[in-house]
DNA sequence: ACCGCCGTTGACCAAATCGGTCAACCCCCA
DNA sequence: TGGGGGTTGACCGATTTGGTCAACGGCGGT
């Protein structure tokens, strides 16, 4: 690709790659069209294929992109409230689901592009680069599990499957909501706290309630 | 629409309409191609246009034969146990997944494509048909709840959070789910049940263990 | 005032795909 | 042997596709 596209003001990088996300999230990498992904950043399709010289060289670069930017908020937010002693199961796992919903904000498009890239059948993505995202997703709860104090929880709980339950439904509520307005995003946070909190209450012993 | 179509065998039928409802649930109304379908159910396309004088006629059907389904299906399961006398929720809950799980075996795509259809913008449904879309959903749980013996659960509990709570973690393992073998259905169906028990055991009240 | 640079445009291309049509085919039953 | 109905696939004009390219406009330097 070509170098200069990082040469550009933050703010037009983030237009193209955004729009770009959330058209091939829509559909197929086939079915999405260039012009679509132009028009939906208000630039000239020439622009597009000036900075990249493929539509696929455009969906993978937007693939690592959104690797990288989700390890990166991992790392500044999850693994930093950890090493400032933070324990609590659920406590840091709001704070991640919160980051993440800024992370929908930032970029609305992301998470469905990522999930209809690592799904789709005739992927253009090489094997290497699916296997990345899954160790990336496999990594960031175990490493999350390994820090967090587990003996609040009561026995016989598998804190994994809490973990795999809270985002299933953060990805359910995700998936059914067109567009993600800030009032949106916040009815999104409000209902996965309450379920966040419906299972804290239950599945913490008491005396850690 | 063509009313011979109904004439056909139910195994024809039901090729068509499912693989015009995965095609569907695969992309926008748009940009699924009369073609694709065709092609999916070994078809030629002049028959699709034979029986469905339109792709929106054939849409459209296809959106009502869905909900028509789910309600039979519904109606036939769960109304029917609950008549028999069971009220626990979670047992009743289990069925209704089973049943979903059946549905998903012998209609691979609807669930997709009803939510497709359900979110898409610039939608060719009409909003009388959103609407009664909605109206199943909401009274199904509805009654649902209304049939279920909720003493049962620890005081403070929402059981309609727990029901929705069961619904998105469902939906979302559907979702990333691409080929939908039997063994595929038979995890989803285990991996629910863990979720399901778990709830169970920590949000009934002790003496109903 | 003039240049040259560079981000940007939109007209343009051949090729593919689109929704939809239609004459002709095949096969079964009379 | 003669239909008759389910079915096909070639075919239509219209649109859309990925990708190219000559030219534009504004700005910094001289």
């Amino acid at each position: 690709m070509n170098q200069k596209f990082f040469n550009l003001p933050q703010e037009r990088q983030d237009l193209i790659r955004n729009s770009a996300m959330t058209e091939f999230g829509d559909s197929t990498f086939k079915k999405t069209s260039a012009d679509s992904i132009a028009k939906r950043a208000g630039v000239s399709k020439g622009l597009l294929f000036h900075y990249f010289k493929d539509k696929r060289e455009l969906y993978l670069y937007l693939f690592q992109y959104a690797i990288d930017e989700c390890m990166n908020i991992f790392n500044k937010h999850i693994l930093k409230a950890s090493y400032f002693g933070q324990t609590d199961f659920f406590q840091t796992l709001e704070v991640g689901h919160k980051v993440k919903m800024d992370m929908v904000r930032r970029h609305p498009g992301l998470f469905r592009f990522v999930m209809r890239a690592y799904y789709e059948r005739d992927s253009v993505l090489t094997p290497k680069l699916r296997k990345k995202l899954a160790d990336v997703l496999e990594e960031t709860t175990t490493t999350f599990l390994s820090r967090m104090d587990l003996h609040k929880f009561k026995d016989g709980v598998d804190p994994r499957a809490v973990v795999r339950l809270l985002t299933l439904a953060s990805e359910g509520m995700l998936a059914e909501t067109g567009a993600y307005t800030a009032e949106e995003i916040d009815r999104l946070f409000q209902e996965y706290r309450a379920y966040a909190d419906m299972l804290r209450r239950h599945l913490y012993k008491e005396e850690y309630l």
